[in-house]
DNA sequence: GTGAAAGCGCTAACAT
DNA sequence: ATGTTAGCGCTTTCAC
């Protein structure tokens, strides 16, 4: 009779089969793997010989179980739609693969619950996980830090490696170019109150409009999204600020569509500048000006920091790793010019 | 003395801890979770209550060694940077989470090697694999399906259950806006030879146009970049298409983008139409007329399929799922005007 | 309804 | 250098 699923299931060769077919002993071949230097060289060409066209593979999850590797990490994104997270995927991805790691990758729209049972789905599964933007709080990760090794980025927490970019410097670098257009008063449209890189770019901006003797000006918060930034319309119009530092490129973009549905030109009226240099904010019209965070460097540079706090005896580095920003000039940023309205 | 470690390596209690505590054999402690029919209810609840305070899981490794359940599915895309994917994976990733299924996400960065690598790694560790836009050969495909229940995505595959968008229809629905804004002779932007999307589009293209007595005219291939996009510029300039339906959005925009620089006017000049509707056709400027794909439905559908397919006894429904593409008219089309030159 | 025991495929002592 | 044995934590017959 022939067989009964529709699909000829093929058994997979295992460990036994190989052995039986060299006539050694199991062990031998989990050897000639796994341990090349302790088995006899010719035994072990042979092994690998027979294994090879039998199509032998090793079993992960077999391995895994008395072991503990699993070669998976896991990277969780606050929102996969968010194009601030393509690049980052892509490193991490990247910086994975080349240690012989898969990647997965945890979606938790927005929601510090969805991130928990994700977290709590994916740690066993895991030898350790980056954090991208985590929306839990700073002890809920503590917390899970010491099940499995991990790294957060763009965010800074005592005791956790991490890894963010120098928005600071970047958001000085925005209010210098601002400053250097002849604005005088500009506005910042701030992002989630539980971002922490919402309060460093703030801090940064403000810092920086001091010592170039410019006024700030606070709205928000905002959801850091293109909404986010429509919202910010009639305030913005409403004030007088002329040119503004949006959290991030969303809203920026987001802000600039809605000016121009005001009838409100950028960056003839009001100069705009975004976080992050996003896919869009090239794009976009007028074409962003923006601090470029290294978003693929992040990504590669999370997972290598991973790996090496993973190998190591030594508890990990925990001192913050500085990724350097850049401003990108574009168009949506011009000197400034008298306000159209009073 | 202290544990040397640094972190408390605090030993997860397993079924045999439950079993100690509650005074049960450990096989009743796993039948009290997977079979709850099958034990005395309130030994059953006490298991449970005994395990929730012991702060238990079932470790996922061990249960799926010799169960072959690990609740993981693949997804591989060809590129995840491509805003394409985005609502793609969102989608896949709902419906995962939906049934208790982790999704791992595989970048092959446009390159069938790295795609046959990623998915011999991946493959093991999965019960099913949804093919995003595969750059594998059909007969390939055809080998891993066999090894793991398999749905691909944009593409027809006798035999392998797909879920595709509607793009003929779609197509048909551009050229018809076209003919109605009185366009007689339109371009096509064609994507990668191996894109089993770009048959479909042109030839629906062609087939509509020939119907409305229209004219068209096919360039490329092109990549499906925004760089693809900017390629076309020049033999697009030098045609005597007055409109362009070009392979993705992607391109389109790239073309807009050149032929702004050329000081070509969009859609005075030319009119421009895209397909997909990623994140980006809104935001561009002109505002992009494009061929919406339903693109969270087609990961959630992927997947459910997949999974439906996975828990039926009976061989899957193969007959590929078409899911509706919408024309979503915006600013890059207009009238026809008098070309600017001969 | 519950317990005992075998086994998933591999690794890692421990012997030889 | 190689074979033997005992698990990893769970599921699943098979008895009772």
């Amino acid at each position: 009779m022939p067989t009964v699923r529709g699909v000829d299931e093929r058994k997979v060769p295992t460990i036994y089969d190989v052995a039986a077919a060299c006539g050694v002993a199991p062990s031998t071949v989990s050897r000639a793997f796994s341990r090349p230097g302790r088995v006899n060289a010719e035994t072990a060409a042979r092994i690998r010989q027979v294994a090879e066209e039998m199509g032998y593979r090793a079993n992960p999850l077999a391995r895994a179980l008395p072991t503990g590797k699993t070669s998976l990490l896991a990277l969780v994104v606050s929102d996969v739609t968010n194009p601030f997270y393509f690049e980052i995927i892509r490193g991490a991805e990247l910086a994975a693969t080349e240690a012989d790691y898969t990647l997965l990758v945890a979606d938790v729209h927005e929601s510090a619950t969805v991130e928990r049972k994700a977290l709590e789905r994916a740690l066993p599964l895991v030898e350790g996980v980056v954090l991208g933007t985590s929306r839990m709080s700073d002890s809920a990760i503590r917390v899970m830090a010491q099940q499995r090794p991990t790294v957060v980025l763009n965010r800074v927490l005592t005791g956790i490696p991490s890894v963010i970019t120098d928005n600071a410097r970047g958001a000085r670098r925005a209010v210098e170019h601002l400053a250097s257009l002849e604005h005088r008063t500009i506005g910042y449209l701030a992002g989630p109150e539980a971002s922490w890189a919402d309060g460093m770019r703030w801090r940064a901006m403000r810092e920086a409009a001091e010592m170039l003797d410019l006024r700030v000006q606070r709205f928000g918060p905002f959801a850091p999204t293109l909404a986010g930034g429509a919202e910010a319309v009639p305030l913005v119009v409403a004030s007088n600020v002329t040119a503004v530092v949006a959290y991030n490129d969303l809203v920026a973009i987001g802000l600039m569509r809605g000016l121009a549905a005001a009838d409100v030109r950028v960056p003839r009226d009001v100069s705009v500048v975004g976080f992050d240099n996003i896919f869009g904010a090239e794009i976009c019209s007028p074409a962003l000006t923006t601090v470029a965070a290294p978003l693929t460097a992040l990504g590669k540079y999370a997972v290598q920091t991973l790996l090496a706090g993973m190998s190591s005896r030594t508890p990990p580095q925990t001192r913050p790793a500085l990724l350097p920003a850049e401003l990108i000039i574009r168009d949506s940023t011009a000197r400034r010019a008298r306000r159209r309205r009073s």
